[in-house]
RNA sequence: GGGGGUGUAGCUCAGUUGGUUAGAGCGAUCGCCUGUCACGCGAUAGGUCGAGGGUUCGAGUCCCUUCACUCCCGCCA
């Protein structure tokens, strides 16, 4: 028991009837009656309706105090009389009489209200992020966060998986996102890195036997933000096996994330077993390697049309002569939609920077005619061809891209999402993981035209590694994999390539000799020299995970003291400048503008 | 780095074609009210209309510049 309290404010109920107690918490509202007064108190555990009358001696005092005051009540609990039950409170049944009260802690006039479900402004939010995580949804947000991540970690511990912890102040590595730097004042003119993801500590405890490691683990990157990414810093599952083929590190995970999502959310998982689908197919299907599969509609290649000489679409098949492919969507039974519709959606993907959307719907009179502005560009029999190639049916649309293949696969991805919502084809109830496998090692850098390494350069590639063939790149895929929910990219993984040798080859296409991965990934490469086992892993987001359980659009709503879009913490007044000295230490001089 | 949106009272917002003294709800302060649970009623205080410049007899409103927040593109192995 506490000096402060017997009981909290989500505790008590008709069974503490006629029983004298205490509670603390924050007054979260007041009704005054002018002889009778109610007070919520508000605690982490939940709100209770005390009532006083003018009779007592506390009233004065309770009666004048501000929203949002700590008061500690004591008081007896009373039943209360069937017309004035509050079903909506837990403690609805009862309310506390007060007898006498102490003010715990006072405040000053608030910058926001805490007792609403209003929305206010991100600024202000942020700057009394304490106030406002004060508020109903944030605070249970931010308690399912808590509960998710102990429920990760026990179910880890339950398969065996053993967490460690692994440096924050690291070396910079040179591929990847932008490094936030530390200097050292051991080491003047040397700086740290803290990991954007602790890759080559978990690879190294795996070559020091442990064989199943995780960890919820802080990753720093110094990227701009979105919506869905905080800037600098975020958590991941951090997970890697030991004698492991993919297959086994999808078991993990899909094991995992059906139990973590049956148990923090009432809507449906659409698959167990989460599908594959191959790299190359996902960007053909869906033009995204992060498709959202509750979405039905798909994408199909329908470039051939354009070099019939019955089609007369001259600007599309101007283009398709130039290289230019076409690939398009299918609405089913669209043909009653009204013009504003289709003339929407080319509108809207003009604002999307591509150059419209061609569309047209298939009719049949006594032929089979397509009608809307490109319609009548189209002949009968490549209208046939257009439904044998997409499985469309008369009364289906056709929205059409023509571009470069990233063009193309680009405005499509961003249409399927937008035609699927304004048909609301997505069920908003729903769950829909996916495995996308088999990506290319290497990719060709738009900019520079070198090869690089499309993710993670420390993938194992696949075919026969002790004779692989470099002479196309681009063509070897890699055991390199993301899962993915609901379209949101939840996390990409791999099974590492162990083989020293077979790395600096794999290097030395991406342009790195031998001398440089000896020098860049001293750590790793020396350890898979000493009998490196075969493994793998992956590392979902947990930030994301608790987005989609919250059912949140913004990761802040799911971070506790998040920062602002510019990197700015506005409570804590970070970053911010550092005296003259600190910098004398670290040898640091900073350049005036 | 680029594009879109927003910026008016402590908070959330309205403000017509450019036209008198810029409004509402919540909050604050004061008063009334014994069964509310978004209690009700009355009054008062509270404004550099983000900032700067311009057009105009007159600008919250139109134009230019700039700042802040936010969403997106780039970026994020």
């Amino acid at each position: 028991m506490s000096k402060y309290r017997t009981h909290t404010c989500g505790e008590l109920n008709i069974k503490n009837k006629n029983t004298d107690i205490s509670i603390s918490g924050w007054l979260n509202k007041k009704r005054d009656h002018g002889n009778l007064l109610f007070l919520d108190l508000r605690d982490n555990y939940g709100i209770t309706q005390c009532v006083i009358d003018k009779e007592s001696k506390s009233f004065k005092d309770l009666e004048k105090i501000p929203l949002e005051t700590v008061l500690k009540i004591n008081g007896t609990v009373l039943q209360r009389s069937d017309e004035t039950v509050n079903k909506d409170l837990s403690t609805g049944e009862i309310e506390v009489k007060i007898k006498t009260h102490v003010i715990l802690g006072t405040t000053k006039e608030l910058p926001l209200p805490v007792f609403t479900d209003q929305e206010y402004s991100e600024e202000i939010r942020l700057k009394y992020r304490f106030l406002d995580l004060r508020r109903k949804k944030i605070h249970k947000n931010i308690i399912l966060r808590s509960k998710v991540i102990s429920f990760i970690r026990n179910e880890m511990q339950k398969m065996g998986f053993l967490e460690f912890q692994t440096p924050i102040l690291t070396s910079s590595s040179p591929e990847g996102a932008r490094d936030f730097l530390v200097p050292s004042r051991l080491n003047p003119g040397k700086f740290y890195a803290l990991p954007q993801a602790p890759q080559q500590f978990k690879q190294l405890i795996m070559v020091s036997g442990f064989d199943k490691y995780f960890q919820i683990a802080p990753c720093f990157r110094d990227e701009d933000a979105r919506a869905d990414r905080s800037p600098g810093e975020f958590y991941q599952l951090d997970i890697e096996m030991s004698f492991v083929d993919q297959s086994n590190v999808f078991d993990v995970v899909e094991k995992l994330m059906v139990k973590l999502f049956n148990n923090f959310s009432s809507k449906k998982m659409l698959y167990d077993k989460f599908p594959k689908i191959k790299y190359t197919d996902a960007l053909m299907m869906y033009g995204s390697d992060k498709p959202d599969l509750r979405n039905p509609l798909k994408i199909y290649e329908i470039t051939d049309i354009f070099s019939r000489d019955d089609v007369k679409f001259e600007i599309f098949k101007k283009l398709v002569k130039k290289g230019s492919i076409v690939r398009g969507i299918v609405t089913k039974q669209t043909s009653n939609q009204p013009r504003s519709f289709f003339d929407n959606i080319d509108k809207w993907a003009k604002t999307e920077g591509a150059s419209g959307l061609a569309y047209f719907t298939i009719e049949k009179d006594k032929i089979i005619t397509g009608k809307g502005p490109v319609g009548k560009f189209f002949s009968e029999d490549s209208l046939k061809e257009i439904m044998k190639i997409t499985s469309a049916e008369v009364g289906d649309s056709i929205f059409l891209a023509c571009g470069t293949k990233n063009e193309v696969e680009k405005i499509l991805s961003l249409a399927r999402d937008k035609i699927g919502s304004d048909l609301n084809l997505i069920d908003e109830n729903s769950f829909a993981f996916c495995w996308i496998i088999d990506y290319p090692m290497f990719e060709k850098d738009e900019e520079t035209g070198k090869i690089k390494f499309s993710h993670n350069p420390f993938s194992m590639p696949q075919g026969d590694i002790d004779n692989i063939d470099l002479s196309n790149p681009l063509e070897i895929l890699a055991y390199q994999y993301d899962i993915v929910c609901n379209g949101i990219e939840l996390s990409s993984g791999a099974i590492r390539n162990h083989i020293p040798q077979l790395m600096y080859k794999l290097f030395k296409v991406a342009g790195y000799d031998k001398k440089d991965v000896d020098v860049k990934f001293s750590g790793m490469i020396n350890a898979l020299s000493y009998g490196a086992p075969p493994h793998g892993g992956i590392a979902p987001g947990i930030d994301r995970i608790i987005m989609l359980l919250a059912d949140e659009k913004n990761i802040r709503e799911v971070t506790m003291f998040p920062m602002n879009q510019n990197a700015q913490d506005l409570m804590m007044n970070a970053p911010s400048e550092v005296e003259g000295t600190q910098l004398k230490e670290l040898g640091l001089e900073i350049k005036k503008k």
